[in-house]
DNA sequence: TATTTTTGAAAGTAATACTATCATCACTAA
DNA sequence: TTAGTGATGATAGTATTACTTTCAAAAATA
């Protein structure tokens, strides 16, 4: 993780890592814009200015959980293709691991991976949608993101060398991994996904794994 | 527009009007959480509550920017396939419209189309990522884009009736119209699009068509 | 002209996003 | 053992935000 990600490295002491633990709850309970440090700070029975040295403020927060995230998607990817060979196979994969359902990671005790997947259904794109974006990607706060996306796109490339976007291709289907399940629960009308009683996660692998390599098949 | 979107029409008043010109204009150059209806009152020289008289507040109006502005491009992609029967051509014409530079129309002298599209591209996620996403939505507030992805989803229906997934394709196309622009211009490694010579009007253009109609081909 | 509607001016409120100051406590180094 | 260092928590304060209330004046309409 980029240490531009935050002020002190939560993993490290007991009070930083109740941030994490205790913030992704509350994230994913009262929406990004009603959480508050203060909140936090209550909840976990310390103080506002503690936070803050952890974090410079919620933003810089919310772009560590997610950014915590995109690592971990990415081992788990790396992890489960490491001893496949064939290109094809491998992007398979990793279209598999992006889609799943997440549950918790045992290795992590202290962050809870399904609600921190909701948080990056409902939020992460909050972390860009801002003004600052272009002082923040210099600063390396969306290293996670963009070190997937290259890591899939040399899949695509493999798969078909002469196909022009893969790299556009694959942000779009890192973003649809996630925005088709938020459509499915909210805005329905906008996917077939969740419209049968085949599962979300299964219909949705389907829907992009079709996409992708109908669009990359030479 | 769904009466919803505001408590006073805008569109009927010379202050509704002024309060969407300059609205406009701020939320582009500030962004959108940084853009309060106090400064929006002093740079119209109005005062703070006539403008809560209009819309009962900022995320609302954002609302009604983006709604407009999905409205008008309806009305742009019923215009252009007018007299066009076959299908085919109906989709590849939205998908054009979709990805074109958008510049100023005179038939709305109030609203200035180049910036609203700044708008689209940068804040539109904002009207639904948010915890009243579904009450929003049972008062109609997102009816601008579910009824044009409707539009064109019955395009690709016509294309390829057994193609699976025509809205989940139709709201991939309809983000990434505007996603792969922001990344583009903020997030070059996300896309090739604006890495070579050619406009990213027309490289997007290709990206989306090739990868909808491929996807949809039988 | 009378009346209703729309607007603007002024002030107020609760909450947010921080910041500053300081005492305390645990840990380490001499 | 003691002195010093760093992390924490308690308290309080500031500027700004997202509204709301009240009221008088201006504009539109009947």
């Amino acid at each position: 993780m980029s240490s531009n990600l935050y002020l002190r490295d939560p993993q490290e002491t007991e009070l930083g890592r109740k941030i994490l633990e205790v913030s992704i709850e509350m994230i994913d309970e009262l929406g990004f814009e009603k959480f508050t440090f203060r909140k936090l700070a209550a909840k976990i029975e310390s103080a506002e200015p503690s936070i803050y040295r952890y974090f410079e403020n919620k933003h810089r927060l919310l772009v560590y959980l997610i950014a915590w995230y995109w690592n971990w998607l990415e081992y788990r990817i790396d992890f489960s293709t490491q001893n496949i060979a064939k290109p094809e196979k491998q992007l398979k994969i990793a279209i598999d691991v992006l889609t799943q359902k997440k549950e918790k990671d045992l290795l992590f005790p202290s962050i809870d991976e399904a609600a921190l997947y909701r948080i990056v259904i409902a939020e992460s794109d909050k972390t860009y949608l801002t003004k600052q974006v272009d002082d923040d990607n210099k600063e390396g706060l969306f290293l996670g993101f963009k070190s997937l996306c290259k890591k899939i796109a040399g899949y695509v490339r493999l798969v078909n060398p002469k196909y022009e976007f893969p790299h556009a291709l694959v942000s779009t289907l890192m973003q649809m991994a996630h925005q088709q399940l938020f459509f499915s629960d909210h805005l329905p009308s906008l996917t077939e996904i969740g419209t049968t009683n085949e599962n979300v996660y299964d219909m949705n692998r389907r829907f992009l794994t079709d996409m992708v390599f109908k669009t990359i098949d030479n």
